[in-house]
DNA sequence: GTACAGGCAGTAT
DNA sequence: ATACTGCCTGTA
């Protein structure tokens, strides 16, 4: 099994075990025998089932999702690679970070938050911290959070934090709503964008058919699926566009687009030979 | 020094 | 609808 480290920014390996920052746990994942074993602190088991989707029917998904010799190749060639199940709230706390920059930058300004805002838990003799809460970001002041380095962003995560305080975001109601009504209600915050939205459905609000567009995914649609399109496109998306080009991979690819975008995402990240 | 990095909102046409 | 702009900050 693969970890796709672009969806989780606060993972790190430490001899053969993953460290992660999972909302308000920090969790320890080695390798058992051809397997995985998952230790959580303090009180979670067992939820690698959880957090790497394995009850998902992975043979149906991977069948659906190959409608063309492309991500027939890829997902035979990345056997394992799943998506990530986040925690809703820190998955739209962190992706309003990720905007206009790249991963070592949104890990600096994560890691700053926790240190700043989270818990410390100490794990194996190391320190972690837990992710801090809509409540503690909600309650900091803007020049604080911004030395953690997030700069113009500060106004985004701080419209996020407060929109989860007074009920505008409510993720129960997003996880039951249609794609098209959470995606409505997650745009009315300010900071949220087309891509952003996306994102946080996929990985957090059970949305399989959200099929995020970032400038990678927008190199890959443009160099194997531009004859699936009518409109012209570049890499620079108008929100027109973007939603013109969602709707047609999510027709082209079913309710599982979005296990094809990781695919694609992957492999565009590995041609480039990005290592996160 | 300049260009660029996994977007977004604001403004003008 | 589309085009253009500024934005924090670190790295190449």
């Amino acid at each position: 099994m693969s970890v796709n480290s672009g969806q989780v920014f606060l993972w790190e390996m430490i001899g053969d075990s993953w460290f992660g920052t999972y909302g308000s746990h920090v969790i320890k994942i080695s390798p058992v025998d051809g397997g995985q074993e998952v230790f959580s602190f303090p009180e979670l088991r067992s939820c690698e089932r959880r957090i790497f989707r394995l009850d998902d029917d992975i043979v149906r998904i991977l069948s659906e999702i190959s409608r063309d010799q492309l991500v027939s190749r890829l997902v035979k060639k990345y056997a394992g690679l799943r998506l990530i199940r986040q925690e809703p709230e820190q998955c739209v706390l962190s992706f309003v970070c990720a905007s206009n920059t790249n991963i070592p930058m949104i890990r600096t300004m994560l890691r700053n938050l926790t240190r700043k805002y989270g818990e410390r838990v100490v794990v194996d003799g190391k320190e972690f911290f837990t992710f801090p809460s809509a409540k503690k970001i909600h309650r900091a002041t803007k020049p604080e959070i911004c030395s953690c380095g997030l700069g113009y962003r500060v106004k985004a995560i701080k419209a996020v934090a407060e929109s989860i305080i007074n009920g505008n975001l409510d993720f129960e109601a997003l996880q039951k709503a249609k794609y098209e009504d959470a995606k409505k209600e997650l745009l009315k915050v300010y900071g949220i964008g087309n891509k952003i939205a996306d994102c946080v459905m996929l990985f957090s609000l059970e949305k399989l058919e959200a099929f995020p567009i970032d400038v990678w995914i927008a190199r890959s649609l443009a160099r194997h699926f531009k004859c699936l399109s009518d409109s012209k496109f570049t890499e620079k998306l108008s929100p027109h566009q973007y939603d013109v080009l969602s709707d047609t991979m999510r027709a082209y690819f079913g309710r599982y687009a979005g296990y094809a975008q990781q695919y694609l995402f992957y492999h565009m990240r590995q041609q480039a030979g990005r290592k996160w």
